[in-house]
DNA sequence: TGCGCTGATTCCTTTTTGGTATCAGCTTCC
DNA sequence: GGAAGCTGATACCAAAAAGGAATCAGCGCA
């Protein structure tokens, strides 16, 4: 049994004649008339009571042809579905992302992109920096997010675009001593204790990114230590026991009582840039939209500050 | 695109290599690949990534793979369905009922019916005699019920068979003169007030039996009339204020207070045959099923009295 | 570097489908 | 009541499509 097959019994069903419904197919009549009786064969039961006057329906042929006509509207809908997802249209995204991230940047983008395509649906996976590699690397997930230095550069199996940047500022709490510098020197920070953020997972990237960053200009904190929770983190800054390195941009930094001081250096590891990450060769269309989305929003409204 | 190409399609992507698809199908790996080519090119999208070393499913051919099952078992059920409705344990039938039977013959028989048949549906329609007649010939419904003395012959467009038989009795109320006689001659009632159920939609066979049985013997009815309403006839016999002819079997006698005396004559037109009609050549397996079934549970339980 | 695996291509055979001519049966309409 | 005009089925042939064997080209792995 073929769909050929149906499409003729239910050119048949409706015509009620066999002249007709071979006009209606463009093939002749014999043709039809034969491939109607394979169809009986093969469906085991006569479809149609027919004689040279008149061709009716049996219960069988009724029965069949209902579930003919959805054989059909199902057959056509898979290759509508096939074409909508070869367009990016459709489909399944699964992105890994940053708890910083979510609340702050995430939720803009997916509401673009859910209303832009409306058939993609996005999973989200909460997972660290280096995690998104390995899922990545085993497609667990398509598309992930990286937070690093300018510097740094991303591993050559996978693709990346920028889609936000910003500078690191010198976070204090309002009544800290630098809080009234305008611009604050790395080596004002250095002789503070430095906090850190501590992803709960023991990662501490925050952490060795501060260090980093004084190292490079031959400085050592006296006093630098990670904290787990952000909440935490922040009521120790504000409370001024410590100060840090963060970009404005984290959703972290809004409403609390801390100020994001510009610093006095510059240079490429004292700015933060978001990334989007793929593998390399990624074939999906939807992921192709999906970063392009990223990509041009961040082209309209992000701009580095 | 053909059924063929979605199960190879499916094999394909289940299997993720093209030679052990093709063993599991049957075909030549070189008949397989070019079968998917084709598909893909009917679908207009690609559907398998493929080189050397690997076969992937891309977006579209993930999609397509869901809907593709889906076709096919759509399919399958078609098929089912039809086999099923061909051994008439699937489909439909239209019935017309007599008012009377209603609550007293069909609810055991359509109970019986829909338990042996659970995926036959009935649906019923409430017909006069002669209306439904009419209503077969027209094919709105393919079963009907007679109720009719047995010399009645039924239209040679039809079929039937006998599934009930009860003997016409004297009704008369318990007060009434009559209810003293162990057995009821015609005579006797043809002198008192001889009342008929009429039907609301103006027919009045019951009165034209009684009629017909009067003056087949040569009698006449000094007083006969028509009475609208099955409560307002019982009434009116309970009261005394007449008699009638009816068969016992009918849910209208029971717990009134009424007598169903035999009569004293016999005669095939002093038996009143429940049938089942239908039209002649009627090819409906489940109709079959329906039939058989009445005439079996008449065989088993409802023995003329 | 060669062996073994992959899917694609080529070329031919087989199967299936479709087309033409025709037949047999039923209606309809002179 | 018979001929014309329908109907769907059949027979036979042509065309198209699917299938098969041999082979090729690309990649991985030893």
């Amino acid at each position: 049994m073929e769909l050929r097959h149906l499409r003729y019994f239910v050119a048949v069903a409706e015509e009620l004649n066999f002249r007709k419904a071979s006009e209606r197919l463009r093939v002749a009549q014999p043709a039809l008339s034969r491939q109607i009786q394979d169809l009986e064969a093969d469906v085991g039961a006569k479809l149609l009571t027919r004689n040279t006057s008149s061709v009716r329906l049996t219960d069988a042929g009724a029965a069949f042809l209902v579930e003919t006509r959805l054989t059909l509207i199902q057959s056509q809908h898979a290759i509508t579905v096939a074409r909508e997802a070869a367009k990016g249209l459709r489909g399944r995204i699964k992105v890994g992302y940053l708890a910083p991230l979510l609340t702050g940047y995430m939720p803009p983008a997916l509401g673009a992109f859910g209303s832009k395509y409306p058939n993609v649906d996005i999973s989200m996976v909460e997972l660290s920096n280096p995690e998104q590699f390995a899922a990545l690397e085993a497609g667990a997930i398509q598309v992930g997010f990286g937070v690093r230095e300018s510097a740094t550069p991303v591993p050559a199996a996978f693709d990346s675009r920028i889609i936000g940047r910003t500078p690191f500022r010198a976070v204090v709490g309002k009544g800290h001593r630098l809080a009234k510098m305008r611009k604050v020197p790395l080596s004002e920070l250095a002789k503070e204790s430095l906090l850190a953020l501590a992803l709960t997972k023991g990662a501490a990237p925050h952490l060795d990114a501060m260090r980093r960053i004084l190292s490079h200009r031959g400085m050592k904190s006296s006093h630098i230590r990670a904290i787990e929770g952000a909440e935490t983190f922040l009521a120790t800054l504000e409370g001024g026991l410590g100060v840090s390195l963060m970009g404005e941009a984290g959703s972290l930094s809004r409403g609390k009582g801390l100020l994001f001081k510009p610093l006095k250096e510059t240079g490429d590891d004292l700015t933060i840039e978001l990334r989007v990450i793929w593998r390399k060769g990624e074939a999906s269309p939807a992921v192709g939209h999906f970063i392009e989305l990223l990509v041009a929003a961040n082209r309209l409204s992000l701009q580095p500050t």
